[in-house]
DNA sequence: GGAAACTAGGAATCCGTTTTCCTTACGGTA
DNA sequence: TACCGTAAGGAAAACGGATTCCTAGTTTCC
């Protein structure tokens, strides 16, 4: 029994295809000068062996981990998670790795991550974080980009979320099905969020000839902050009455089912006496609200990718700087339709 | 500009304190002979750099990578992820990095993922899932510890949440309470997360002197499902009516989030008429209901953690075999006391 | 038949830590 | 005083496998 059995190394794909390990080398990273079939007989064995270059070796000559970090520092990772994942998924393409650290929050636990990826050599890191408002940057000695959460430095590679299209979109639908007289209910006000998406809501409303109602109402990211702002919204309505808005624009999927409900609660229909939208396309809230949520799908995923996609190209020399938007999705259902 | 700057090698480490580097390795690693005030004087010019032995080289001579696997088939992460970060964190503090690998549900993938970390050479993986179906094992020359998702192979090490447990315990809550009459409502009837969750209530009812009313209910894991259910349970019972439940146990927040909703529209009250239970602790749900739920949470982060710890021992040449139960913690909240 | 072009193998290289082996100095004992 | 034992620390090899020069052998074309 040989020591770490299954582990196939380029000897011993040369010994199969009968030469030695530098053609293999040579074949299977299309460098040198090889015969096309010799090259074929090595590719061949080396599939047949299920051959994967040792990645420490191949990191010695080429100067190069092949792994890049992902420091994240959202625990529960509601809006990390699809970011990191997309990431994960564009790297796995080009044969890099991806070392997960989580600082939970924690300037030390980070700085203490940040230590261990350096002593990892990685190639690079990307950043993100629990929310859309700018963070301070890292000290390493390799290429960094920041996804979700902005660097402070707009020197810096960073990725965040077009919230401003976002809304524009939801702006456009909800005047295209009629309404005008809109209302705009936020989570925290200290955080971007909410802010960022109340003043692009208020500038696509105007130019379009839409009204906000009332001032924005900040709050908590709660599905019962959700159901107290429709308090607000609605004042001392009764059944009947004329009613002071015909849309609602929560900041959230959650803040918008809680709305939804307290909507239904107080006798007013969704949609046909007020629209409803939400926002993050958070499925467990939009699909099981009702009714369903029109919402913006921020597609962390893509956004992750091609945070992913930014390092990638800094790595092989190309950096990039400055703060890119990634495109958002807007998802219709029946809490502004009544379809369904 | 020095290349790679920032970055403090044993060498840098001994020209300071005055030493060579063999004695540096000596004093950081607790070996050969030296004096106290050598080995004082050493660790103290390591603090003052922030000297991090590069892992790269440590795994030389160490024939270790220092690294372990993290293989997830569950994109989606509600489950998988709780785990992740458990066992990240008790990764951490035994100076190992993860290495994130997510298969999303993908044979193929998967099978991708496992050559890369054999690749990596590391030291170690922890396998999870989206479900506690069993799963099965990964074929590779390194210990591997199956966490959340057991594996199909009654020898290899797996950790996975004691259901029977968490359902034991609500059952004791149930008739501490004087509920008696207990109807279950389960997700997908294929899933031992439904069907094992339904034999351990049976037991633990049968047992104490309670009963459940009628058969389980399989259906699917949505809010839907947990309102369909509940009319089933109730029949076309009218307010007044005797009910033929005093407590109805949902096998997850979900289901049971969705049962309160239709139990209210109903004219049912909980818990005065009739107690929920659900399963997970799913903040989002079992917080946001109306009334919050009674639950189980399995703590999945204790699980990673668990895992770890299992791996961490196999690692070191004391592998554990067979399935190990990890306890969940029982919930009170206002579903069945009735408190705030 | 000879020279150029091509093919493939051998050996050095890559990296920083660890570890083995050895030297030096010092103190104790004969 | 000479010799030995031991503590302290330095010098150099080992660790690992892919890569990459460099060179020798082989083919091809004129």
């Amino acid at each position: 029994m040989a020591e770490t059995p299954g582990v196939v190394r380029i000897t011993d794909v040369a010994a199969l295809a009968g030469v030695s390990p530098s053609t293999v080398s040579k074949a299977l990273n299309d460098t040198g000068s090889l015969r096309p079939a010799t090259r074929a007989r090595v590719r061949e064995a080396a599939e047949r062996l299920g051959f994967v270059p040792d990645a420490q070796a191949r990191s010695l000559s080429a100067r190069r981990s092949f792994t890049v970090g992902l420091l994240s520092t959202d625990s529960a990772g509601r809006f990390s998670l699809p970011v990191v994942l997309g990431a994960e998924n564009a790297l796995v393409g080009g044969q890099i790795s991806a070392l997960l650290a989580t600082a939970r929050h924690d300037a030390v636990r980070e700085q203490h991550h940040v230590r261990s990826l350096v002593a990892r050599r990685v190639d690079g890191i990307i950043v993100t974080g629990r929310t859309t408002d700018a963070r301070p940057p890292i000290q390493v000695p390799m290429p960094v980009v920041y996804a979700f959460s902005p660097s402070q430095d707009p020197r810096d590679a960073s990725v965040v979320p077009d919230d401003a299209a976002g809304m524009t979109a939801l702006a456009a639908h909800l005047l295209s099905l009629g309404r005008r007289r809109v209302a705009y209910v936020g989570g925290r006000g200290d955080q971007a969020a909410s802010t960022l998406r109340h003043a692009a809501l208020a500038a696509a409303l105007e130019e379009r000839g839409g009204t906000l109602v009332g001032e924005p109402l900040f709050g908590e990211w709660s599905e019962r902050w959700g159901r107290l702002a429709v308090d607000l919204v609605l004042g001392d309505h009764a059944p009947g009455d004329p009613l002071p808005v015909d849309a609602v624009v929560f900041a959230s999927d959650q803040l918008a089912r809680g709305g939804c409900d307290r909507l239904r609660d107080r006798g007013v229909r969704v949609p046909q006496d007020v629209a409803v939208t939400g926002y993050d396309d958070w499925d467990v809230m939009a699909l099981a609200s009702r009714p369903p949520l029109t919402t913006v799908d921020p597609q962390l995923d893509r956004l992750g990718q091609r945070a992913a996609e930014l390092l990638l190209a800094a790595i092989d020399g190309d950096p990039a700087h400055g703060t890119e938007l990634s495109p958002p999705r807007l998802v219709v259902r029946a809490s502004t339709t009544g379809d369904a």
